[in-house]
DNA sequence: TCCGAAAAATGAAACGTTACAAATAGTGAG
DNA sequence: CTCACTATTTGTAACGTTTCATTTTTCGGA
C-alpha cells in the first residue's frame, strides 16, 4: 500500500502551499473561495485524512480525555460512561474508556498509557491504591477528577454519599424487623466499599444494635460470582445465626446472592431479605425485583466531565470542588416482607 | 505550568545525546549499563513521560484498536469489548471503545476519528448504513472486521449465525405448541435483526406455517424502552389474534416485554412466552428466567480481534475469511408452558 | 605501545501539522 | 497611474520521537 496521502499531496495537487491547505481546514473563511474549492476538490480527489498524532504533537495535547473505570461490564458504569461521552463530545472531545477491572495494576497501566496520550484529563474511579500515582499526574499539569469517590479539599470529586447510602438501606431493613444483618462488599481498598460498610454501622448504632448484629462477608470484586459464593458462604452458618437482612455493596454482588440463595431454596424476602446498590436497570427486572440505593449514574459522569472540561480549559471561574449527589433508597419486592421481631 | 519534559531535557540532564535516551528507552541492552543508570536516574527525576504523539507520527500508525459497537450499555456488547480488550492487550495494544447508538451519523463520525487517528484496525458492528464508507477505509490500507455480522468473500468477520438463530427461537415456540407468533424487532437496516427475522420465517415454513402466523412488530432500537413499547402495542390487537408467543430481536427488547406485559397484568409464560436473544448475565435473572439464543460474547470479541491483529501486522498465514460461531437456544421459564394447539 | 574490532554514543534527518511573520496580489481613492 | 491598504498566500520553524549512517571509545592481543 502505498504511503498515506498528507498534507504536502493535497498542497500540490491544488496548486498552493501546504500553509494554504491547513487554513482551508481550520480557518476556511480566511482563503478566497476559488481556492478553497481547488483544495477540497484535491481533498476529496485523493482522499485526504488528517493525521491526528501530528496535529497533537503540535498542538502540545490530545483530544482525548480518559476514563478509567472499575469494571465496564458493570451497567452502573456504562451508564455513567454515557453521562461523560455525551458531554464530552459536545466540546468536541473524544473518551478513551479504560477498564481496571479493581486491579491497580491494570490501573496504573491505564494511567500510564493515558499520560503519555497527553489526554486533557481523567475522569478516574480509583481502586484505591495508586494515590500518589493521581497526586504525580495533577502535578504534571493534568487535571483529574475522582468518580464515585469523595476527593480531599482541593481535589475535584464527583460522588454521591456512600455513607448516607449505607445507612438508608440497614435502617430500611431495621425497619422491616431484621435484627441479624449481613453486608456483603470487597476489597476493603475500594472506597465505595468502605463507606457503604461505616453507613451501615451508623444506621446499626442509630438503631440501637451494636456492630456484632452485622456479620461481614468479604468478597473479592463487585461482580455475581462474588455474590454467589457469599450467599453460599452465609448458608454454612448455623440456622440461629444466619442474617435475615443482607445489604449488598452493589446490585451486581446482589443478583448473585439472590441467584444462589434461590438456587438453594431460601425464600426472598421471606428467608432473607436482600437491599442492593445503584439500582441498575436491571435491579427492577430481576428475579425478585430487587429494592437498591440508587445513584444518579448519567448525571454523575456528565457532572464529572463537566468538571474535567471547565478545569482542562482553564475557565476563570472554575474552582476545585466536590459535587455530593445524595443517593435515594428504592423499595421492592426482595425487601419488602415485614419480620416479626424476635421470631425465627 | 512549565512545558512538558522532553527527551532533550532528560539528555542534557544525563549528559548524552537525545538518541541515547531513546536507546535506553527502546532498547536498553545496546546501552552501556553506567549510561543506562544515568539515563533513568535523569528519567525519574524529571518525571519524563513518552509522548505518544510523537512516537506515533514517527512510526505513522498508532498502538490503538477500534471498536465500534451498537450500544454500549448493552451488556452483549461490553462482553464483547472485554474479549477484544483482553486480546489486544496481549499485542500491546489499547482499544477505543465507540458507542454508534445504532445512528449512522455517530457511526460516521467515530469512523472519521479513528482513521484520523491512524488505529491498527477497526472492529465494528455496522449500523447497516455505510458500507462504502468502510470499503473506503480497507481501500486505504486499515484492517476491518465485522462483529456480529457476516461478510462477503474476501473481507473478515466473526459473527453467529442469526438465520439459524432465529429458526431455533421459532421452531422452539412452535413445539410448545403456540401458532400464533410475533417478531420484535428493528431498525431493520441492521443485519441482526433482518437475519433473525428471516431465520424466524423459515422455521415457520419448516412447521407448515405461513408468514401470516407471524405478527412482525417493528421497533425503533433494540433497548428495553422499545420492548416495552412493543408489548404495549401487541396488546392492542383483538384478543384472537393476539400472539401467544413473542420472539425478541435481542435480550434488552425482550425484558422490556417482559416487564410491560407484568405490569399490564399478561401472565409470561401462561398467556405469552418470550424468547429473547444474546443470554446476556441478566437474562437467567430476570423476574421470570428468560429463554434466549446464546452467543458465544467474550470469544466473539476475541476471535474479531484475533483476525484483526493478524491482518494487520502482516501476518503471512492471514488470509481473510468469514468465522462463524453457532448459536444455541437456551431455555428457561419464560417459555416454558406448553400451550394446547387450537386452545386460547 | 599500537592496531583492529567490537561496543557505545551521536548528529541530523525525517514524520505531518500549524502558527507566524513576511511576501504578494488585488482594489479603490486621489 | 500611484499609493496605501486590505485580502490572500507562502516559507519556515517548530512540536518530540526514532532511525541510521557515522563517529568515538574501549579493550584484548600482539
Amino acid at each position: 500500500m502505498a504511503r498515506a496521502v498528507s498534507i504536502k499531496d493535497v498542497a500540490s495537487r491544488a496548486g498552493v502551499s501546504t500553509a494554504t491547505v491547513s487554513n482551508v481546514l481550520n480557518r476556511p473563511d480566511i482563503v478566497a473561495a476559488a481556492t478553497r474549492g481547488r483544495v477540497n476538490a484535491a481533498i476529496t480527489a485523493l482522499g485526504f485524512v488528517r493525521n491526528e498524532s501530528a496535529r497533537q504533537l503540535r498542538a502540545g495535547r490530545s483530544r482525548f480525555i480518559g476514563l478509567v473505570v472499575l469494571d465496564v461490564t458493570n451497567p452502573f458504569f456504562t451508564d455513567v460512561a454515557r453521562g461523560a461521552e455525551d458531554l464530552a463530545s459536545e466540546s468536541g472531545l473524544a473518551v478513551i474508556l479504560c477498564n481496571s477491572d479493581e486491579q491497580p495494576t491494570r490501573e496504573r497501566r491505564y494511567l500510564d498509557l493515558l499520560e503519555e496520550h497527553r489526554v486533557r484529563g481523567i475522569l478516574v474511579t480509583p481502586t484505591g491504591d495508586n494515590p500518589e500515582r493521581l497526586e504525580e499526574i495533577r502535578r504534571r499539569g493534568i487535571p483529574v477528577v475522582l468518580v464515585d469517590r469523595h476527593a480531599p479539599r482541593g481535589r475535584c470529586s464527583v460522588s454521591v454519599d456512600d455513607v448516607l447510602g449505607g445507612n438508608l438501606a440497614i435502617a430500611h431493613l431495621l425497619d422491616m424487623g431484621h435484627v441479624r444483618l449481613a453486608y456483603v462488599g470487597g476489597p476493603f481498598t475500594l472506597g465505595q466499599v468502605r463507606d457503604r460498610h461505616e453507613g451501615a454501622l451508623q444506621a446499626l448504632k442509630h438503631g440501637g444494635l451494636d456492630s456484632s448484629a452485622l456479620h461481614v462477608e468479604k468478597i473479592a470484586g463487585l461482580n455475581v460470582a462474588s455474590g454467589q459464593e457469599a450467599a453460599a458462604a452465609l448458608l454454612t452458618l448455623p440456622v440461629g445465626q444466619r442474617p435475615t437482612g443482607v445489604f449488598c455493596a452493589n446490585d451486581l454482588v446482589a443478583l448473585g446472592v439472590l441467584q444462589e440463595l434461590t438456587r438453594l431454596r431460601v425464600a426472598v424476602p421471606e428467608d432473607c431479605a436482600i437491599v442492593g446498590y445503584d439500582d441498575i436497570d436491571f435491579a427492577a427486572a430481576a428475579a425478585v425485583p430487587l429494592s437498591s440505593v440508587r445513584q444518579p449514574r448519567v448525571q454523575l459522569g456528565r457532572a464529572a466531565a463537566e468538571l474535567l472540561i471547565e478545569e482542562a480549559t482553564g475557565s476563570p471561574n472554575h474552582t476545585h470542588r466536590q459535587v455530593v449527589f445524595e443517593p435515594e433508597l428504592v423499595v421492592r419486592q426482595s425487601s419488602s416482607m415485614t419480620r416479626r421481631t424476635g421470631a425465627d
